[in-house]
DNA sequence: AACTGTATGTGAACAGTTTCACAAACCAAA
DNA sequence: TTTGGTTTGTGAAACTGTTCACATACAGTT
């Protein structure tokens, strides 16, 4: 059980301070906030209001509020936030102010384009390793990352600190890999498999299927709701 | 509000029975049960529970029963649902009883993956028209389809019927080109650049953005909520 | 035809999320 | 130091989504 988990020492983390659990939309909008604020950042804006970080992303104001609340109070009233300070706190709280070690499972179509994906350095995800079950692509390089063999799965994904895997494989394979990675003790994965996963429940999966994506949107299509 | 909506001469379209919008995660579930449809058609399975239906995603009997109830009334009290007649219903409520001519915006990385996608004619969606804006990729083959030039997208998007785009291109030129798409008459769009879409209000946007989701397992792995 | 067992469909209760509305806090100007 | 203008942080209200629990309906059996 790599417990590599929170090592570093003197950061003091943001936690939520009442022991409610915060809701994933919470979540998901404060990576929103996170990357708004970095694009603010870029432009040399200095300060931000709940008003004007809402309606770049068509929210309210008051959620926006509501969602850091729930963290601390992080702004000025009269004023507003500042943009650096803010985002270096959503950082803190999502985990971004430390770097990942992410393995690609599945050097396919999706696989080597996650590979190739610049913006994943820059977000803090270090693509470490990547595997393949294939003979003819075992050994040889794709995109700059030598592909391992699928056999050493687990030696591999323990010996490299791998904290996250991205699993590019077809349905059929995904939940034995999955078992396999459980093993190693990553306790992290993100699927593109249209397939359920089932882990251990301090395992945390997301699915990723971009069928159901497109079906999302043909539903609102047939159906015009008035949005 | 161009009001175009619901032309389609013939069908006698699955409408919630109320007038009430039914909630995205109705839908979302609707694609899942619908998935898992197929898996138990393949397996030859005739009759399914919601007790089943539920345990293989790992969600309760109630809010199966409920999601379909707002569609109509599809099983069979004292045995459950036949699994074919309901993957049908559930097909004709999410707009899979037809196919969709789609287009892809973008042949790098992720755009390449999509095409390669052998899974997207399965489920209904035909990638008609792929384009991209650099010269050494206009009118090259890609995966078996021909590269357009973007300078040509409204018209060739009308021409083709396109339903739905995908856009796979940066961030910085994706608010330009949505524009284009939604002044040729698309209605729906699957975006991967990780910025905010604005279109209008009878425009359906999805935007997928996979650091976000890796972002969500760190917050999760930094805060280890109970789960 | 009646009976038994089982699983649906659905109001009503409950839980969770979003919006409202306002006191509290701060900046800037005088 | 006081005042005016602004925006936060947050309980409470409103709303939305989920779970409960049970009457209802059907299949299969005798
Ligand atoms: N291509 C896309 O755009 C796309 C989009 C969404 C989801 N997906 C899903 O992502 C997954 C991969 O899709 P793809 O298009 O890249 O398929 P692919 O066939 O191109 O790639 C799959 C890769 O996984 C490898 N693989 C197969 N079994 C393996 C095993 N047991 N161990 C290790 N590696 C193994 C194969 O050798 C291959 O390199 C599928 O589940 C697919 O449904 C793909
Ligand atoms: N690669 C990934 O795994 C991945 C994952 C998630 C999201 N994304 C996002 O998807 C988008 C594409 O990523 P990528 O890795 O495929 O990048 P890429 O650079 O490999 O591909 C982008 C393609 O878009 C084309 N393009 C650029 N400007 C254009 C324009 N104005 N009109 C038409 N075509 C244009 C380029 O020529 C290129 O072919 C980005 O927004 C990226 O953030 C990529």
């Amino acid at each position: 059980m790599g417990e590599s988990g929170q090592q570093s020492a003197s950061i003091e983390r943001l936690k939520p301070q009442d022991k409610r659990r915060i809701s994933d939309s919470t979540i998901h909008r404060l990576s929103l906030y996170h990357r708004l604020l970095g694009e603010l950042e870029s432009d040399g804006t200095k300060t931000v209001s709940s008003k004007q970080l809402a309606e770049l992303q068509r929210l309210t104001p008051a959620q926006v509020r509501k969602d850091l609340s729930f963290f601390g109070a992080f702004g000025t009233r009269g004023l507003g936030y500042s943009v650096s300070d803010l985002r270096k706190k959503i950082a803190e709280i999502i985990g971004l102010d430390r770097r990942w070690n992410v393995a690609v499972i599945g050097v396919g179509n999706i696989g080597s384009a996650l590979i190739g994906f610049k913006e994943f350095p820059n977000r803090g995800f270090d693509v470490k390793l990547v595997f393949d079950n294939d003979q003819r692509k075992i050994g040889s390089n794709h995109k700059g990352m030598r592909v391992s063999d699928i056999r050493n799965l687990k030696e591999d994904l323990k010996a490299n600190q791998i904290d996250l895997v991205i699993l590019a494989v077809p349905s059929s394979p995904a939940q034995k890999i999955v078992d396999e990675v459980v093993a190693a003790g990553v306790k992290a994965i993100l699927s593109f498999a249209p397939t359920h996963i089932d882990v251990p429940p301090d395992v945390y999966v997301r699915s990723e299927d971009m069928s159901m994506e497109l079906e999302y949107l043909t539903y609102a299509l047939v159906n015009n709701p008035g949005k």
